[in-house]
DNA sequence: CATTTTCACTGTAACGTTACAGATTTTAAG
DNA sequence: CTTAAAATCTGTAACGTTACAGTGAAAATG
């Protein structure tokens, strides 16, 4: 009861301040630390002692104060999502954030996003965050097969889940889409359609999806008998460099009838370039491309496009963080999204 | 002295722990009070000690822990993002984010991203980081004249910055774009290519710069001697409704010859309309666009484009928010930017 | 009826930080 | 020399929470 003065003194004062676990204690005449058990649901704490905990609680509007609890136990309850500033071009990253928030809201969970310059150390915001503490699990983005940041993470126990998998016997959550398959559906799509002469646009061939890319193409143009014709900008190239890039193509002899495309924002500017050389989409090629956001079709109804739904992988990788966090193994958090195709 | 015993029995394990103020005080021999207050380069500390803190603490690689600040001080170095979920087609709102970062990287700040569905209670995010106290300052978008967000967080003092002006004698840092003058050089633009037939794809009339827009628009139509052609879809209708609205509209007897379109999204969607009724830009008719990334003009050149820098605008109102922070007057803090035409 | 168990509840300490009110030593002033 | 004034430094308490080690009373056991 040691409280009671302080309370008395400042009762219509401390209706306004913030409610604390002192406050609870003091209208139901109960000791700070029953409180704190009785609301997280204890089995030492009586049945109806709870139950007028959690009203006056509900009813003060009491929110654990989350420096009080990160200082006592260490939880931060926050999840860091840590961005390439550079892969941006197409809101791909606001719609990651919008997935994972969806899954956050409803959860003691906040998200903090810590973006870095890909020229820069990507090691250096993960770093941080280990160093600091200052997250209960993280998410990170642009795999490569034997990423360093994974490697940093799982030997520090952090949980964390990818967007996009790992290929050295590493053990971890993940989300990823099938982009072997995409890329082997890609070429069914554009051989159905009589082309046997493909290009394509991949992503840079230090991540790990570049090899999948590849595997889904090559095994695409055996199983269906097409040939691949080079090219050499992938899509974390500049637009314009792409532009030019298939221009130059489209001009030569050895020009494609088709073009396999791993990026929407790539696939606007192969277009352009595309026309650029004169040639007309549908007649003299085809394209297919994956996209984020349903926009190509809008452009160019002739483009043979696949959605990825980036912000259901987001609420996968928010849910695989949170389940890690609560104990669960990586092994069943993992999963893969197949591509699917417009019409 | 009394740590000693503390250290002396784990001082190798304690080196792998994270430093804190006990750690340097320990070190250095000094008490964690001037330690906390040489750090904090206090005037009543001795120059040489100060020196030795700073030495000692850049060596351990000191950070202070937040929790112990944000529980200590209510100060908790969280600038919080308040996102509305559907306004989101094209990376406006991931630019918005980076430009943030940009001017938080090298701040104790941290960004927190608080999304929500504007169906929804907008009330509801501002509302929770008010009584939570879980941010410093509070960034949001979607203003209306009259914005209860903005009065609510004025009144409870909370320092913030918005994407977008009031205008209910509200005096509040912001940073906005320059509908105005957009939409009035858009007319200009479209009448110097013989256009006087114009039609507006513009903001829903409950955000601020829907008045803006027209007053810019109107203002063109006549100084530029043109008229306008009605058209009753927004900028935040679905995109399939926007074509075929502008399709319909196409085909009518009262046609438009100009278009000028507040977003890049949707103005993708206005192209398809018009490729529908078998016009062609350049030809039939002429569109201005403003867009926040530039890729309208990889999609057709013949769009007259004017770009709107988000990322900057993200820098802009961190600093705002900041600086507001530290007491400066929001007078100071508002800013307005100029579109930026395209060739 | 004495003893053990169970039940319901509680005080203390600690997480890392800073405001505040001293404490000690040195220097300046009278 | 004494006294006042700087100049430096420090311990205590508190922010809100929870782990831990209890306490006291009632119920079950022998």
């Amino acid at each position: 009861m040691k409280n009671k003065a302080n309370f008395g003194a400042t009762v219509t004062e401390a209706s306004r301040e913030r409610p604390t676990l002192k406050t609870i204690a003091f209208m139901t005449g109960l000791g700070i630390t029953t409180v704190s058990r009785a609301l997280k649901d204890a089995p030492d704490i009586g049945a109806e002692t709870k139950e007028r905990v959690r009203m006056v609680a509900s009813q003060l509007g009491y929110q654990p104060n989350r420096a009080g609890v990160r200082l006592r136990t260490g939880k931060t309850n926050v999840i860091a999502l840590v961005l390439s500033i550079d892969e941006e071009i197409m809101g791909f990253s606001s719609q990651l954030v919008f997935g994972i928030s969806e899954v956050l809201t409803g959860t003691p969970y906040h998200i903090v996003v810590t973006p870095h310059s890909h020229s820069k150390d990507p090691m250096l915001p993960v770093r941080y965050i280990l160093e600091t503490g200052s997250a209960d699990g993280v998410i990170i983005s642009r795999i490569e097969p034997d990423d360093p940041r994974v490697r940093l993470l799982s030997e520090r126990n952090m949980p964390f889940a990818t967007h996009g998998r790992t290929d050295a016997g590493l053990m971890h959550p993940f989300h990823d889409f099938d982009n072997e398959a995409f890329a082997h559906q890609a070429v069914e799509k554009l051989v159905v359609r009589g082309r046997k002469r493909i290009a394509l646009l991949q992503p840079p061939s230090k991540l790990t999806y570049y090899t999948h890319t590849r595997i889904g193409f090559q095994t695409g143009l055996h199983d269906y008998g097409a040939e691949e014709v080079p090219l050499r900008v992938t899509i974390d190239t500049p637009l314009d460099e792409i532009r030019n890039a298939v221009e130059t193509m489209m001009r030569s002899s050895n020009a494609p009838d088709g073009i396999v495309c791993l990026a929407g924002s790539a696939a606007i500017a192969v277009n352009a370039g595309i026309e650029a050389a004169g040639k007309r989409l549908g007649h003299d090629v085809d394209m297919a491309s994956k996209e984020s956001a349903p926009i190509l079709n809008w452009i160019r109804p002739e483009i043979i496009t696949a959605y990825e739904d980036v912000r259901h992988a987001g609420r996968e990788m928010a849910k695989a963080v949170i389940a890690r966090i609560d104990g669960v193994e990586p092994e069943m958090l993992q999963s893969v999204s197949q591509p699917v195709w417009k019409a």
